[in-house]
DNA sequence: TCTGGGGTCCTAGGACCC
DNA sequence: TCTGGGGTCCTAGGACCC
């Protein structure tokens, strides 16, 4: 079973934690720039508050309601979030930091006794940081989700919630609408209501195929996963960055170059610095500015562009460079901008590189998959098996577009596709 | 005047190589 | 009249997550 702790309107909570006061108030906790809510407190939801919306224009509503407001203070969440975090890390060693508020916790080993483990798991947590978490237990991470869900709506539950057998989950899934679930949004659920899936009962009773054929193989996943049917491992590993990004909003107009460069100088600073920590080097810097787009009467403008790095680097003044020179390239003069940003990627490892093995379908295919499979799991650490198997898989069958809904390193799997 | 700041994965298609 | 098979690398954009 897996079990996925969810820390409840967590900035909020941080903000009670040192401001008691707080405690039964409405209360909303603003985005940089104090400019739109990003998390509110069950009262401040109860009056109407909306996740998202901008300050500026309900800020009369919510004087009225009696709505507290606090800027938000991302180190003091940090630091809440990683004592949290290792009381996870106490309880089993299969735990997956999914964002600043939530892990997904391996609950195996633990048969017949999961929700009292929970229930256990949140009075500490409770008791030694002050946060108050839900816990849902499922046997997938897509069901675990739903299960903290309903931990989190119901207030009966206690703060935790598990669906371990088919009838409890049948039976929570037909109370959930399609746009609800993990992974499915508004575009996506128009498309699955078209078809008449409308709950997230109508899902996991969708043939695999049919979603398949509507959303590709993460849609597929989705209905596989609340079956029961475990496509997403809980991933332990913590694995380098992908892309660093650093970007904001500047509250007012901007219109000078100077101005401009000053502020993409200090995003390079910042994500060259989260870029080292990982012992990261990038290849690649994409500057990017725009206009405000909620003001459509101005003239809109939106642009970026890439600077290839002739040698992949983590030094500072030379991405300043490179930022600086694409910046040249984007801007132009007239024109009031609202944001700006810089995108860190294609970045080397200091380390041996990497390369996907390729195995394809002919004759011989099947043999030469094994092979290639085989020397994954020799050659390659445990933490890159699942992306290795990934590469296996979409070089196996890349042109007839055939991907495994499962991660897996099986060649029996792999083969069936 | 004021509307966040990060990320990930997937798809499609083009250019090019042997 | 016929016109392969296998592969790399890149860009752009969509959709989703917290």
């Amino acid at each position: 079973m897996i079990g996925l702790v969810d820390c409840n309107n967590f900035y909020v909570s941080c903000e009670r934690l040192f401001q008691p006061g707080l405690r039964g108030r409405p209360v909303v906790v603003l985005s940089n720039n104090d400019g739109c809510a990003v998390a509110r407190s069950e009262e401040a939801k109860q009056v109407g508050v909306k996740m998202g919306d901008p300050w500026h224009l309900h800020r009369a509503a919510w004087k009225r309601s009696g709505v507290i407001i606090r800027s938000s203070n991302y180190a003091l969440y940090g630091d809440m979030s990683n004592r949290v975090m290792s009381i996870l890390r106490k309880l089993s060693p299969g735990i997956e930091v999914y964002s600043i508020d939530e892990a997904f916790v391996d609950f195996g080993g633990m048969t017949g006794r999961e929700e009292q483990v929970a229930r256990d798991l949140r009075a500490t947590i409770l008791q030694w940081t002050g946060i108050p978490v839900s816990i849902g237990i499922a046997p997938t991470k897509t069901l675990a989700k739903v299960a903290n869900r309903s931990a989190k709506k119901e207030s009966a539950s206690g703060g935790v919630r598990a669906l371990l057998t088919d009838e409890v989950q049948q039976m929570a899934l037909s109370k959930l609408d399609v746009e609800d679930i993990w992974g499915v949004a508004t575009r996506l659920g128009k498309r699955l209501r078209a078809l008449g899936i409308a709950t997230a009962a109508d899902m996991r009773n969708a043939a695999p195929e049919a979603l398949r054929k509507e959303g590709g193989v993460v849609v597929e996943r989705i209905g596989r996963e609340l079956r029961g049917e475990r496509c997403l491992q809980i991933d332990d590993a913590t694995r380098p960055a992908k892309s660093i990004m650093a970007s904001r909003s500047f509250g007012r107009p901007v219109t000078e170059l100077s101005e401009l460069e000053e502020a993409v100088a200090t995003f390079v600073s910042r994500a060259a610095e989260k870029l080292r920590r990982q012992h990261l080097t990038a290849g690649t810097v994409t500057t990017f500015i725009h206009t405000n787009p909620f003001r459509q009467t101005e003239r809109q403008y939106s642009a970026s562009a890439l600077v290839r790095l002739s040698v992949a680097s983590s030094h500072t003044p030379k991405l300043i460079q490179a930022a600086l020179q694409a910046l040249q390239e984007i801007y132009r003069p007239g024109l009031r901008y609202a944001k700006a940003g810089i995108l860190l990627d294609d970045f080397e490892f200091a380390g041996t590189e990497q390369k996907h093995l390729w195995a394809h379908g002919d004759s011989e295919g099947d043999r030469r998959l094994m092979v290639a499979l085989d020397r994954v799991n020799r050659e390659w650490g445990r933490d890159t098996l699942k992306m290795a198997a990934c590469g296996v898989m979409k070089g196996w069958s890349m042109r007839a577009e055939h991907l495994s809904p499962r991660y897996t390193t099986r060649w029996e799997d792999l083969l069936r596709v």
